[in-house]
RNA sequence: GGCCCCGUCGUCUAACCAGGUUAGGACACAGGCCUUUCAAGCCUGCAACACGGGUUCAAAUCCCGUCGGGGUCACCA
């Protein structure tokens, strides 16, 4: 048998992280089968402006490499892919289940039905619908419409007996048919709902492992029934443990920011990327921008491979030690039985060691690409910068190392574009460095000629002239490498002084150290 | 509330199915080393079998119960 798996996401408009996890593992067991993994918009309910709502999921999967095979833009050969354009399919399953008497016509008002459940609430009984309005044969149907009463159609499931799942994650899980409700399948207005057509294309698209949240797993019953009752083969059935909020059980969820942003790590992690968003003129509506849509870590500058490899682990794992997977390795050894059951809380700061992780991994020349549009977006650098720019960029990404945690973090070292007389100073780190020693103004003038004397300007050059100065003037190193490198980068923090200074250039070294000077003096004065 | 699912360090997890481990790893955290600040790296440390009964020579592991957490109960998907 081919394995086919799906994802059928609606067009909400944006990727949930919970959601691509489960897409990922659609994709791995897809993959893992050599079968074929399939995307299907569940648009049933939706009206207008798909397409918009649409785009924003179709794009985050493909930046994060979980391609599809049928589906929207691929073709194939079980289409159309989006249910919005299936309803004739769905329309002859209702009324193959209502020729079968597996499903009615019910002419109940929503007032009466709910006058009925209400009643069986007052009771502390269990509701089961009196079929009261049942319209069973033509008569029935034509008395009631008679009344002016509209019909949805309805599953006519049954009301004894037991059913069991066999879940490939959870193993055998039992229902009563008798706590199941005699579901509505197609509404007043034709339209269908979403478990009969997810059972009928399921079927058609000849999906064979039905792998999806655990949310859906008491909604199962009832798909069963319509898919046997149509007389389908049924698909196995995989229900994934959801993704949860940091540091709690509860389904992560958009609509739930406020709180999340209580959690130190997750508050950090969109500050971060708030940060490098406003440098590169993007628009930080929480609403859109934030850690639980995938967009944000595109924006951001994170790795595909870094959070298919975290989510991966969210929920999976092949044994006791490995963890570092790339997506290669991920389709080599995934495995449905090595799924947890218990749901999985994200976490912020575990990402971000993913994240790190596989950037160590990356050639400095390709992290060179992706470090320069941000560079671009900030407007630190021409859209078409010429080989000097990406070479100065080159040297700085190289200098940086580990320091450039996401591709947006060489924003951190905008400071190496910026001319000599608009760089800004970190005032806490300038008073410390410049001000509050009295001898720290000296010695930068002193080691600033020695600076403008030197003939080779890299970095290994610099160095030992600054420790001859140190020698010679029988001080200590940090006594003047604080300064100098405040002095010219503006911050306390950095990566390697001198290759900050070769980076430079020597004229700009001197400009930076003149100008600092004349602060000092001009305040201290 | 009914039904269903789940319960190992703060977090992700391994060992559970085929009982015997000082309950392992990773992230985080703490301390130390390195050092030119910040990172990184290295070393060390902290830290868990939800609880109670059984079965057994032996239980994180098998059985029962309790408690706790979650999901779901629509003419949403």
């Amino acid at each position: 048998m081919t394995v086919r798996t799906r994802f059928a996401p609606s067009p909400t408009g944006y990727l949930h992280i919970g959601g691509v996890r489960t897409a990922l593992f659609c994709w791995l067991f897809a993959r893992r089968h050599g079968g074929r993994f399939i995307l299907r918009i569940d648009d049933t309910d939706q009206q207008r402006n798909v397409e918009a709502a649409l785009a924003p999921i179709l794009e985050g999967l493909k930046w994060l490499g979980i391609d599809w095979d049928e589906g929207p833009g691929a073709g194939g050969d079980y289409g159309p892919y989006y249910q919005s354009q299936r309803a004739d399919l769905y329309q002859a399953a209702v009324d193959k289940l209502l020729a079968s008497g597996h499903a009615y016509r019910d002419y109940a008002r929503p007032e009466e039905l709910q006058a009925e459940r209400e009643a069986a609430e007052k009771a502390r009984q269990q509701f089961v619908y009196s079929r009261r309005w049942m319209g069973e044969t033509a008569d029935d149907c034509r008395r009631f419409e008679a009344e002016g009463r509209q019909a949805v159609v309805r599953l006519k499931m049954p009301r004894q007996g037991k059913l069991v799942i066999g879940d490939l994650v959870r193993g055998d899980v039992e229902f009563d048919w008798a706590r199941e409700q005699d579901h509505v399948i197609q509404r007043a207005d034709g339209t269908c709902l979403y478990h009969l057509a997810s059972v009928v294309d399921d079927h058609a698209m000849r999906i064979s492992h039905v792998i999806r949240a655990e949310e859906h797993l008491s909604n199962t019953p009832r798909q069963m029934f319509i898919a046997q009752s149509l007389g389908y083969g049924l698909p196995a059935y995989a229900h994934l443990p959801f993704v949860a909020e940091p540091g709690s059980k509860v389904k992560l969820s958009k609509r739930k920011l406020d709180k999340y942003l209580k959690n130190r790590d997750f508050a950090q992690l969109l500050e971060h990327g708030q940060r490098i968003a406003r440098a590169i003129g993007l628009a930080v509506q929480r609403d859109t921008f934030n850690p639980v849509i995938v967009d944000f870590y595109e924006r951001v500058g994170y790795l595909p491979e870094a959070i298919i490899n975290y989510l991966a682990l969210l929920g999976w794992s092949l044994d006791d030690r490995t963890e570092h997977f790339r997506p290669e390795d991920l389709i080599a050894s995934f495995s449905l039985d090595r799924v947890n059951k218990a749901p999985a809380s994200f976490d912020p700061q575990k990402l971000t060691a993913f994240q790190e992780r596989h950037m160590l991994g990356v050639p400095l020349d390709q992290q060179v690409e992706m470090v320069l549009p941000y560079l671009q977006k900030a407007r630190l650098i021409a859209a078409d910068a010429g080989g000097p720019v990406r070479q100065r960029v080159r040297q700085i990404v190289a200098a940086a190392a580990d320091r450039i945690k996401v591709s947006g973090d060489v924003l951190d070292y905008a400071d190496f574009f910026t001319a000599d007389d608009k760089l800004e100073y970190d005032t806490q780190a300038f008073d410390k460095r410049l001000r509050k020693d009295p001898q720290a103004a000296k010695l930068l003038a002193k080691f600033r000629r020695r600076l403008a004397e030197a003939d080779a300007f890299d970095a290994e050059s610099l160095d030992r002239l600054m420790r001859q100065f140190v020698e010679a003037e029988q001080i200590k190193l940090g006594q003047i490498i604080h300064a100098v490198r405040v002095a010219v980068t503006g911050k306390a923090i950095g990566f390697g002084l001198f290759d900050a200074l070769a980076i430079l250039g020597k004229e700009s070294c001197l400009a930076r150290i003149d100008r600092a000077l004349a602060m000092v003096d001009h305040r201290t004065d």
